[in-house]
DNA sequence: TAGATACTTGACTATTTTAGTCAGGTTTAT
DNA sequence: ATAAACCTGACTAAAATAGTCAAGTATCTA
């Protein structure tokens, strides 16, 4: 059960740009530079970020990103799904060949699997960007 | 973010087993006619449960698996140590090049990972075999 | 207006992980 | 004896991951 890298790359770098972003945007050079994320894979990235309207892009020299929504407002939930990060316990649910159906004593397991999904998606949904920058912040003082 | 077949099917088995598990050793044969795993797959996953001794062989004809502890003492925790399914979030733990170290922000999301894990692990760590079949017979009811 | 900076898009690929299979054992009850 | 069941290690196809690469387009600044 891991953390794929897009995901993980995606909250570090919209940790970084929330952190960096005063009045001008951040370009993914720099965000890549500081992440130590190759520049390509972050394109990738805030493309789909940008297409779920978590950032917005600014083209041209000076250009880069910026928090299309306030920090606050911005939840783990919300950039996991804008990357395709999702969490999955079991195929039951797309493909009923497998898992559940059709066997005699049925899925002994398929309310934990919702249980832990849900356990999961929760610990997603409550923490926000701006959680992730205070206790940064709280951490250095 | 997924889990992997191997904890999945460790789990499904050992519910199985927990529950059809009166007097006699359960094969695994019969596991792997009623939860649909592969017997050579079921065989790899036992020999894991062994060494961990979560489980105990009996070899010879009318032979199986028992439960080496009792059900309330079997957390998904041990199950899934036992298979090799962990939580992993992050490399900074075992490869330092990667992640944190030697960047000028250093890794400013290492501690939501950290959370993340322990919020998973958690979960793990409370469910024990026992409510999970306790759990499935009120659902009967 | 030339050139640099930075975003945009899509195709491609090496590596790793997963999810098994396969073959050949050994043990023990009947 | 022999069949049922455990035991072990090697092997492999397919999928997912973690990127790279190439060829753009938009916009600011000198």
């Amino acid at each position: 059960m891991k953390l794929t890298s897009k995901g993980r790359y995606a909250v570090m770098a919209l940790v970084d740009l929330a952190r960096f972003n005063n009045i001008n945007p951040v370009s993914l050079r720099d965000i890549s530079l500081r992440q130590g994320i190759s520049l390509d894979y972050l394109e990738q990235i805030f493309s789909k970020l940008r297409k779920k309207e978590i950032v917005q892009s600014v083209r041209g020299t000076q250009g880069g990103y910026i928090l299309n929504r306030k920090a606050k407002e911005i939840k783990l939930t919300n950039i996991f799904d804008a990357v395709d990060e999702k969490v999955k316990t079991v195929q039951c649910k797309k493909d009923s060949k497998k898992g559940c159906n059709g066997r005699s004593t049925k899925c002994l397991t398929h309310n934990l699997w919702d249980e832990l999904e849900n356990h999961i998606n929760n610990f997603f949904e409550e923490k926000s960007l701006e959680d992730l920058i205070k206790d940064n912040i709280e951490r250095r003082v």
